[in-house]
DNA sequence: CTTCATGCAAACCCTTTGCACGTCG
DNA sequence: CGACGTGCAAAGGGTTTGCATGAAG
């Protein structure tokens, strides 16, 4: 559960137009909870009879990537999901059973960057670190303690 | 270039049968220069004339992946890529220009989800962490210093 | 009005599956 | 010889594209 207001803010900084389906899009995003799949939002689109295409979800999802304010994760499945975020560099902590994210920073990752530059000789231009777990609210339903 | 035994010989271990099919993939896989995707086994099999299936390639990737002696790389463009790489928990240092990857195994990225996990309350159970750069050959190509 | 965005359906991957045949041990 | 593995072709699922229509600025 994030902001419309701020996906489609985006699109207007950016200069791009805002029309129904992109409004309808940014509704859907922002009601779903932690990650979500393409598919599922066609499934909502559907459902809420709002009359947009697969290809314009596909598109419009590609659009908020590049404006930064959706992130497509790779899961361990193989499958793509999205989350809604800040257009900052961060990481998500993925909750393997409900799905929810929480975007962190990672005051101790350009520690490892650097360290693994200077044993390996690489150039490090950019990571991804996804982490994956339970969230407390799952945890304290499979292990109650 | 890594060593078609090792893969051979984690089948074996494991107790899988040694077909040559699965004996010719242990060599398409040791002849790959960094990561590699489904595919260009499928052209490189074909190009050999080996006569192997599209099929038998995928079921053997997954195989290996199970193994632990390849892992499966989400690259930034979405695609799928493998590697072959020890079994133990490590990450990897990916060259975004040839491709070429190195395992590091990671003393601080430890600490780092502790402190996730402290700040927001999840159970961290794994982790991925890729890291994209150069190498030091197509660093020092790019940018001679 | 002109450009940009949409919907639809078809096209396009990549990957998996069903099944009869081959072969490893 | 029996279970396991293979090849083929077809099915499947997710994503992209072409094109005529429609809306935004």
């Amino acid at each position: 559960m994030t902001d419309a207001t701020a996906l489609i803010d985006a699109l207007d900084r950016a200069g791009y137009r805002l029309t129904e389906p992109r409004r309808a899009m940014a509704g859907l995003i922002s009601d779903q909870t932690g990650h979500f799949t393409a598919a599922d939002l066609v499934v909502d689109a559907r459902t809420r009879r709002l009359g947009i295409g697969r290809a314009t979800i596909f598109r419009a999802l590609d659009l908020f990537e590049d404006l930064g304010v959706v992130e497509r994760l790779d899961l361990p499945s193989g499958d793509h999901a999205y989350v809604p975020c800040e257009p900052i560099h961060h990481h998500h902590v993925i909750c393997s059973s409900c799905g929810r994210t929480e975007d962190v920073d990672d005051p101790g990752i350009d520690a490892v960057t650097r360290s693994v530059a200077r044993r390996t000789g690489f150039r490090i231009d950019s990571h991804r670190l996804e982490l994956f777990g339970l969230c407390p609210a799952c945890a304290g339903s499979v292990d109650p303690r």
